[in-house]
RNA sequence: CGGGGCGUAGCGCAGCCUGGUAGCGCAUCUGGUUUGGGACCAGAGGGUCGGGUGUUCGAAUCACCCCGCCCCGACCA
C-alpha cells in the first residue's frame, strides 16, 4: 500500500472528548471514528488490525475443533419468547417492530438462535458433541457507553455455543475452550489474567472471566498471593480479618445529624468495625421484583450487590427508594436491623456479633450494645461482603488477597440446559431416549481486544502493536525528494511486497518529521528509511518501533528486515 | 436514571461575565522555497456559533425549552 493513496487521517491533537489512551490513540491514529453513541467506523488500519486479531481467534478456535458458522443480528422475538428472555433481558436489548409489526430485536448474545438451529438439526447423540462459533456484530443499548471501543453499543465479538450428550463432555469442552482461550490472548502478547466469575444473568454453573490487566480496566479482579485462586470481586470468596465485640447492654444514643460511617464512628469514638453498615435494597427482574430486603456489613466493609442478588435468588438489585425505606420501617440515614419489617441478610463474618452500632430506624438515633444472637431473630447469614486487600483467601485460607483492575476479553460459561430445555434442544441418546442437550458457551470481545491491546502497549509517541496485530509490519519511508531516493524506495517496497509482507510505502511529500511521527503513531513495528545520506554511505536505517536500530545496504535491506521481523515474531512483542 | 461539565471551521481552543454581527494555532487549497524528526514565505477557502423560542434597535454572548457529547455515581443506609 502506498501512503498517498492511503485513508488514514491522524490528528495531531488529541480529541478533547477521549478519556483513555486507547481511544485517544485509535482516534488519533485514525484507526476509528465515532458515528454515534457507542457506535463506531473502523477506517483502513482499525480494520486490518480487528481482522489480524480476528484470524488468529479464529485460527485457535479451527485448531480447538470449533466450527465458524455466520448467525444473522435481527432475531425474532419468538425465539425470545421461546427462552423466556423477551420479559427478562431489559433495556438493553434493542427491539423494533418491521412493516408488518413483526416484533423483533437485534441479536446481544445468540443463544436463542444457535438453539433453535441446532434443535431442527441434532437427531442424534452420535451428532455430539459439537462446538459452533462466530465472530460478528453484536448490539447491546448499553446505560452508558464510554471509553471507545472498550464499552460500546455495537461491537464485534466472537461467541462460540457447544453442545454435549453429558455434563462430563461439557466439563471436557470447557477445559478445552478454558486452554484456547490462553493460547489467544498469548499471541495477542496480552497480559491477562483469568478469574472465576459470575453467571450473571446467562445462568448456568462454572464461569471464567479472562481480564487484560489495564489501570483504566472497569472490573476489580483479586488473586491470592499463594494459591492459584482468582475471582471477578463479584463473587470474590475470602475471610476478613477477625474482630471481636465486647458484650453490652443494648442501648440508644442521640447521633444528630450523624450518618455516614466516619461521622458515627468518631462521634461516638468507637471502631469502624463495631458499626454495622445495614443497606435496604429492592430486587428487579424476576419473580420477586419488588422485594425488599435489608443487607448487613461491617462499617469496613461494603455490599457486594451481586451477592445479595444471588443469595436471594433474584436477577439484580438496586438501593430501595424512601418509600420504599419508610415501608419496612425505616428512615434514610438511619437504617438498623432491629425490628425491620424484611428479611434481614447479613454477612457471615458477622455471626453471633456482639456490642454493635447500627442505625436506631429513627431520626438522629443509633443503638449500641447489640448483640445479634440475642436481638435478631430471622436472619440469614450468607456471603455479601466484598472481598478486600487483605483479606485471607477463601480457597486456600492460607495467602492474603490482593486486587487489580482488568478490561473483560473473554468470558466462558457451562451452560447446562438452561437454555436447551426451553429451546426444546433435544436428542436421542444411547438407550433411545429423548435427552436434552448440555450447552456451554464462549465469548471473546474482538474489538474491545483492540481497544485493550493499545491499553498494554503505547508510549508517548503512540500505539506500539505488537507484530502478529500490526495493520503494516513495515513501513518503508521515502526521505527528501531525489529521484534516486524515490526509485531505490520502491525497488525495496516491491521486494517486500513480493515476500508477501504487510508494508506500507510512505511516498507522501511530507517533511520526514511527518513521516516518522504518523509511523510511529499508528504503530508499525518495523521502518525502513530510504534517504540520500543512507543510499550515499550504502547504509539504511532499520529501526523498530521499540527502538532497537540496525543499517543494511540497499541490496541487503530487504533481507536484514526480514530477520528482524522474524525476531519480533519470536519474542512475540 | 441521578450529579457535574461541555457544545464556536476537520482537530485543539479564545471570545460569553460587561450584547454591537466571529477569531487564534494546527490541518486544508494555490504558488514558491525546503526535506534525517510534526519546515518556511505569500495568498486563499471553510462557520445556520448544537437546535428552537423569548428579551432587545441589535444575541455566539442574557433567559427558557429541547438535542447531543464527555466524566462521575451507581457505595448510600
Amino acid at each position: 500500500m502506498r501512503y498517498s493513496k492511503l485513508f488514514s487521517p491522524t490528528l495531531r491533537d488529541t480529541p478533547a472528548d477521549a478519556e483513555v489512551v486507547s481511544h485517544q490513540l485509535l482516534l488519533r491514529a485514525g484507526f476509528i471514528r465515532r458515528v454515534t453513541s457507542g457506535v463506531y467506523d473502523y477506517l483502513p488500519l482499525g480494520l486490518r488490525v480487528l481482522r489480524n486479531i480476528e484470524n488468529i481467534v479464529r485460527e485457535e478456535m479451527n485448531r480447538a475443533g470449533a466450527q465458524e458458522l455466520l448467525m444473522p443480528m435481527v432475531q425474532p422475538s419468538e425465539f425470545w419468547q421461546k427462552s423466556g428472555r423477551w420479559d427478562k433481558y431489559g433495556p438493553e436489548l434493542l427491539r423494533f417492530k418491521d412493516r408488518h409489526g413483526h416484533e423483533s430485536c437485534l441479536g446481544p448474545t445468540h443463544e436463542e438462535v444457535i438453539c433453535d438451529l441446532v434443535s431442527r438439526e441434532l437427531k442424534s447423540y452420535k451428532q455430539l458433541p459439537m462446538n459452533l462459533y462466530q465472530i460478528q456484530n453484536k448490539f447491546r443499548d448499553e446505560i452508558r457507553p464510554r471509553f471507545g471501543l472498550m464499552r460500546g453499543r455495537e461491537f464485534v465479538m466472537k461467541d462460540a455455543y457447544s453442545f454435549h450428550a453429558n455434563a462430563e463432555c461439557l466439563a471436557k469442552e470447557y477445559q478445552n475452550m478454558f486452554d484456547t482461550y490462553h493460547r489467544i490472548f498469548n499471541r495477542l502478547g496480552l497480559k491477562f489474567r483469568a478469574v472465576e466469575a459470575d453467571n450473571g444473568s446467562i445462568g448456568g454453573s462454572a464461569s471464567h472471566e479472562f481480564h487484560v490487566l489495564a489501570e483504566s480496566g472497569e472490573d476489580l479482579i483479586t488473586h491470592c498471593s499463594a494459591c492459584d485462586y482468582a475471582a471477578n470481586v463479584e463473587k470474590a470468596l475470602s475471610t476478613p480479618p477477625s474482630y471481636q465485640g465486647i458484650d453490652a447492654e443494648l442501648g440508644e444514643v442521640e447521633t444528630p445529624k450523624k450518618t455516614a460511617v466516619e461521622d458515627v464512628v468518631s462521634f461516638l469514638n468507637v471502631e469502624p468495625f463495631t458499626l454495622l453498615k445495614t443497606m435496604i435494597y429492592v430486587a428487579v427482574g424476576g419473580e420477586n421484583e419488588g422485594q425488599v430486603v435489608a443487607a448487613c456489613v461491617r462499617g469496613t466493609d461494603n455490599v457486594q450487590e451481586i451477592k445479595l442478588a444471588r443469595a436471594m435468588g433474584v436477577d439484580e438489585v438496586e438501593l430501595a427508594s424512601k418509600e420504599q425505606l419508610e415501608a419496612v420501617g425505616t428512615v434514610t440515614g438511619y437504617a438498623g436491623p432491629m425490628s425491620l419489617h424484611c428479611p434481614i441478610y447479613m454477612d457471615i463474618s458477622l455471626s453471633d456479633e456482639v456490642g454493635l452500632v447500627a442505625g436506631a430506624n429513627k431520626y438522629n438515633f443509633h443503638i449500641t450494645g447489640l448483640n445479634i444472637s440475642r436481638d435478631l431473630s430471622n436472619i440469614t447469614y450468607v456471603d455479601l461482603r466484598e472481598t478486600q486487600v487483605g483479606d485471607t483467601c477463601g480457597k486456600c485460607g492460607k495467602g492474603t488477597m490482593e486486587t487489580s483492575r482488568g478490561i473483560e476479553v473473554g468470558h466462558i460459561f457451562e451452560l447446562g440446559t438452561v437454555y436447551a430445555k426451553p429451546m426444546e434442544v433435544l436428542f436421542q441418546n444411547e438407550q433411545g431416549k429423548r435427552d436434552v442437550a448440555t450447552m456451554g458457551c464462549y465469548g471473546i470481545g474482538v474489538s474491545r481486544l483492540m481497544a485493550a491491546v493499545v491499553e498494554q502497549c503505547n508510549d508517548d509517541y503512540g500505539i506500539m502493536w505488537p507484530v502478529n496485530l500490526a495493520p503494516f509490519r513495515i513501513s518503508v519511508i521515502t526521505l527528501g525528494k531525489s529521484e534516486t531516493a524515490f526509485a531505490a524506495s520502491e525497488k525495496i517496497y516491491n521486494e517486500l511486497l513480493k515476500q508477501g509482507v504487510d508494508v506500507v510505502w510512505d511516498d507522501r511529500k511530507e517533511s520526514p518529521g511527518v513521516k516518522f511521527k504518523d509511523a510511529e503513531l499508528t504503530g508499525i513495528p518495523l521502518r525502513i528509511v530510504v534517504g540520500d545520506r543512507g543510499l550515499n554511505n550504502n547504509a539504511l536505517e532499520i529501526k523498530t518501533r521499540w527502538g532497537d536500530k540496525a543499517e543494511a545496504s540497499s541490496d541487503e535491506v530487504v533481507n536484514k528486515a526480514l530477520s528482524m521481523l522474524a525476531e519480533l515474531q519470536q519474542e512475540n512483542v
